[in-house]
DNA sequence: CAACGACGTGGGAGCGCTCCCATCAGGGGG
DNA sequence: CCCCCTGATGGGAGCGCTCCCACGTCGTTG
């Protein structure tokens, strides 16, 4: 199957293309002779490398080099150009640029369109708020590209072999997935937002969720609390099994017994979270503290909560994961780990640009720290 | 000056360049001898279009009629193009497309970013998501700019500049800002969400906040409220005008009169919520219930209300906007007006892509409907 | 039955860059 | 005093595509 887009743009293209300024003047004659630039009105119809090296006095190769930076430029030459520049207005055309040197200066960021709306929902947008702050500062492009289909998908992996971008970071990725693993067999750079599991071949960027649960167990711990019972997220996701490794682990290290009628599966939905508190209630009448691996599923537990007539903190205290906005609002305010999310996503960045040798033998790895922000529900 | 990037991106380049596959077989060799395609082992290194048509038999001109749809080429030969496209996997490159046709396949789409922390956070992501489906839909390219400086801002001209989009979409633009008018300037087809003023020369999509802010006082009198109070938003903002457009508007239908002592300004943001719900109980202690102009703002009054001990809805009514997720999690849950957001991202992009003929002429607008979600709060 | 559109088709001419080789000055060593 | 090396520079050769003109081939007309 060729692509479909372009097997059905066709015909109504010509309408579409935006008109050469030249076209509307001298209408009927072919606008490609000799000095295009340096004609009539000025304004529009950008001008060329070959222009810029025409003003200058000085050649196509020269210029090149100026704007890229190149130290085999006599200081002279260098400030004759930039001023040729700075006059014309002159800008590269980014296709020519791709198209000449097999390199886009364009990053995609890939979000499976079904998490965005499970995850906690400011968190994407503050991952590309990383993302495009450190983009932006080496000046890349970045290209979202939301997946929220299998054919969607294979699309995308058309783009990728299109050589629209130069890398990819990927967002969100679940246990099986082959992706990142496909786009690597192109010979694209890639680096992930968390990982699929403990021993991830492919460049990721995650934060502490281990540290995480540890130490939402740990200030329980320390309030007292002595039946702690958790609401993890899926389990086919890295991040709900370490989260829920570190809630474990906090409770050996305070050495309290494992109980796994203390544990229920939720799937960071609210009604996730306000399923399984309730059948944690049912199972464990007796349990004070409650460590949802999400806050949105803190919410749906807060709920169960009231619904059965448990106070926060009085009779249960209640920690979540994020430090979302809903976190802050909820009454009482909720204790939560908060995740340095919008650092994840420059860290992300930062990698996929500067670690150039991003090979099969060494994988970059980053873990960045999580931190308890407490509040009123413990 | 000469843009920043591509003068400082220089030496480092040539490391960062992904290595051709045969480069490191044939290392020491040039790679572009004749045939680099049908050579050894197959995997990357794409087929390009001059390929495609020798293996169909065909001419170049043929092949690019067939993947662009033309009309002009007979079904046999249709098929036999198609079959080489897929026997060697050819996907256009995207660069020499851009570069031949003048036309990138990709969109644009500002978001301020100071914006989007103020706004209910998951407004972006909506709009987002709405935009890309219709983008994908289209096989057009989203291309993400968050605008967190005037320097960003320039460098985001520059782009337009270098062609990289063939359109831009324009989020959350305030009152003095001329950048969509410079765009269109530069010949470029613009849509905006949401307006700067009542007559926007621009094309834009926008909600109905004037019908917001009318149906949400509609609901209140009917529910018996007698002072109804209003927390605006940021009143150089045309939503905020709007919305208070539609409160009073409301108002004067229902016969109340007008008093300008029920009307305090917020900014969009929790704390200036709480601050002029602090200031309206002051003003009119007697007041029975408050439109504000979002759901974050009508958060920070449901907290001044509490500390004032007025219980909601029981001594007020409260209604918001946007119906986000923080409505649903509120105690009682929060009434609001609901905007279709991902609509409005989808009827942008097709305005974008469709409407071929957007000239300063016909300013193509459109105004969605708004719908009042009824919860506890009033 | 010749002339003439219409339809398919091939392929030249760029699009505006980057690469890289050839070239040209100078300057120091043999 | 000539040669070779280094640093700067010019410009040819593409990158892979789209446009568009020119060229058959038929099926129709007068």
């Amino acid at each position: 199957m060729a692509p479909r887009g372009p097997l059905s743009t066709g015909t109504a293209r010509t309408a579409c293309r935006r008109a050469r300024p030249t076209e509307a003047l001298v209408s009927g004659t072919r606008s490609d002779e000799g000095s295009t630039a340096t004609v009539n009105g000025r304004q529009n119809s950008r001008p060329t490398l070959e222009q810029v090296a025409a003003r200058a006095g000085v050649g196509r190769g020269t210029v090149s080099r100026v704007i890229n930076g190149s130290p085999r430029v006599s200081e002279q030459t260098r400030a004759a150009v930039a001023r040729a520049v700075a006059e014309l207005g002159y800008v590269p055309n980014q296709a020519a640029r791709a198209l000449a040197g097999s390199r886009t200066d364009a990053v995609a960021l890939v979000i499976p369109e079904a998490e965005a709306r499970l995850f906690a929902e400011p968190y994407f947008l503050d991952l590309i708020r990383g993302v495009s702050a450190e983009l932006a500062e080496a000046d890349k492009q970045l290209l979202l590209t939301l997946v929220r289909s299998e054919q969607e998908r294979q699309r995308f992996e058309q783009y990728l072999a299109a050589q629209r971008v130069d890398g990819v970071l990927l967002a969100s990725v679940h246990g099986d997935d082959p992706l990142p693993d496909r786009i690597r067999e192109l010979g694209i750079p890639v680096v992930m937002n968390g990982r699929r599991s403990e021993a991830e071949p492919v460049p990721y960027v995650d934060s502490d969720n281990i540290g995480a649960g540890r130490a939402a167990v740990a200030h329980l711990v320390g309030r007292g609390r002595q039946r702690i019972a958790t609401v993890t997220g899926p389990l086919d996701m890295y991040v709900a099994r370490a989260r829920l490794g570190g809630y474990r682990a906090g409770l050996a290290e305070a050495g309290h017994a494992p109980d796994e009628g203390l544990v229920a599966a939720g799937d960071f939905t609210e009604d996730g979270g306000r399923a399984a508190m309730r059948s944690l209630l049912e199972r464990r009448p007796g349990l004070d503290a409650v460590f949802a691996a999400s806050d949105v599923m803190a919410a749906g537990a807060r709920a169960a909560l009231r619904e059965a007539g448990r106070r926060v903190p009085e009779d249960v205290a209640l920690v979540g994961v994020d430090d979302s906005p809903v976190a802050r609002l909820m009454d009482p305010p909720l204790t939560s780990v908060r995740q340095p999310i919008e650092e994840m996503g420059r860290t992300m960045a930062r990698m996929l640009l500067g670690d150039a040798g991003v090979t099969p033998e060494d994988t970059p790895k980053r873990v960045l720290p999580t931190e308890l922000v407490v509040r009123g529900s413990c």
